[in-house]
DNA sequence: CGGATTATATGACGAGTATCATATAAAACG
DNA sequence: CGTTTTATATGATACTCGTCATATAATCCG
């Protein structure tokens, strides 16, 4: 069939709007190409005119999450000083309403021990994401006096994907909540904005 | 056939060491049955005279990584006081050793973000696993004098656990070696053991 | 030594998977 | 309006996987 001129953009965007969430629902490998199309109110055999692999689905598909957590940042700490918009970012990051979305959080978090075992292209694009995160939260240190801004928020990044991702796995929730807590005062007393309280409601 | 007595614990023994390995190199729906069957010289049919399911033999498996684990612990930070063994827990995981070798690593790192779309009997043995790790890190820095020592010590494990997880996803070996020293310092910097040297060869 | 036991082998089943060749029908366009 | 284009549908292929029923043969035990 052949239908608007535009509809097979609109069917694209769509495609990729299921796989971002089942990607990180479900993991790279349990996302099943039939059932994203099936979620999309088409059949399986027609995936291959908009995408020319699975894996390149999963790649858009990462690169597009990480697209809208970049914008999201722009939202949440649109017109804050520096050391408020890296409060309101821990404080948006780890915590239990992140922990408990998956499948709308940050990918780092979501797919930290699957990406080692995914295809090239997938990790690069994995990379980009990595990189722009750490440039954001380095930004912020940089304003705020720290030296060494990358290195820092390098491991600032990967302490909070850590304690997001180690509570999401882990089934007893007391130990859950403790971890999160405590990872995320741990976090922010080192950087030195333990003072700051969330400044504004996330999302 | 009908072996030796005590063939069969040993076939059980071998399979789990295969298991234990392949689970972190693989990620738990990665392992295949037929392919543990078969790097153990047999079948794949016999399987389930050993373990009642694939599941079965997964759990079975995490709970042997996590006892080697502990063994590990107790051998490398033997007779140290507890500064000193806290340094050398955290050198020897925050290590590009560490982050090379998932398949002989700490599961937490290999598994943390598969583990949520696991079995609850599977979860339920991270979570045992996790705790033992956290007690031990706690026995550390209660010794330290270190207030909430358990709660720190699970904001520590998880930071140790993003930092070797996310620099083994990303590709660019500059920025995974930079995030993993920068974790490395920061981490020890936020316990008081920067100045504690790595005091025995690790592993 | 010979029958009972059972660890392992053989082979099959059904479900799920990615991929692709071909068919179809709806819209675009001359 | 009629022809061309092409997004989508149908259906097939060729895997891989977990599981299990049954067969076999090696050891144990009487």
């Amino acid at each position: 069939m052949r239908y608007s001129e535009s509809r097979k953009a609109e069917t694209h965007q769509k495609l990729l709007k299921i796989a971002s969430r089942a990607l990180r629902e479900k993991g790279p490998d349990n996302l099943a190409v039939a059932e994203v199309m099936k979620e999309a109110g088409l059949t399986h055999g027609g995936f291959y005119a908009h995408f020319k692999s699975k894996d390149a689905l999963l790649s858009e598909a990462l690169m597009a999450v990480f697209a809208r957590a970049g914008a999201n940042i722009d939202r949440m700490t649109e017109g804050l000083p520096p050391r408020h918009a890296l409060a309101t970012y821990i404080d948006f990051y780890i915590s239990p309403r992140h922990r408990d979305n998956p499948s709308t959080g940050c990918p780092i978090t979501a797919l930290n021990s699957d990406t080692p075992r995914q295809s090239p292209k997938f990790r690069e694009t994995f990379d980009q994401g990595v990189k722009y995160l750490v440039a954001r939260i380095a930004g912020w240190l940089a304003a705020g006096g720290h030296s060494e801004p990358d290195a820092l928020a390098a491991s600032v990044l990967s302490a909070m994907a850590g304690a997001v991702a180690v509570s999401r796995a882990v089934s007893d929730k007391g130990l859950s909540d403790e971890m999160l807590e405590a990872a995320r005062a741990g976090i922010k007393a080192r950087l030195g904005v333990s003072d700051v309280e969330l400044s504004r409601s996330v999302n």
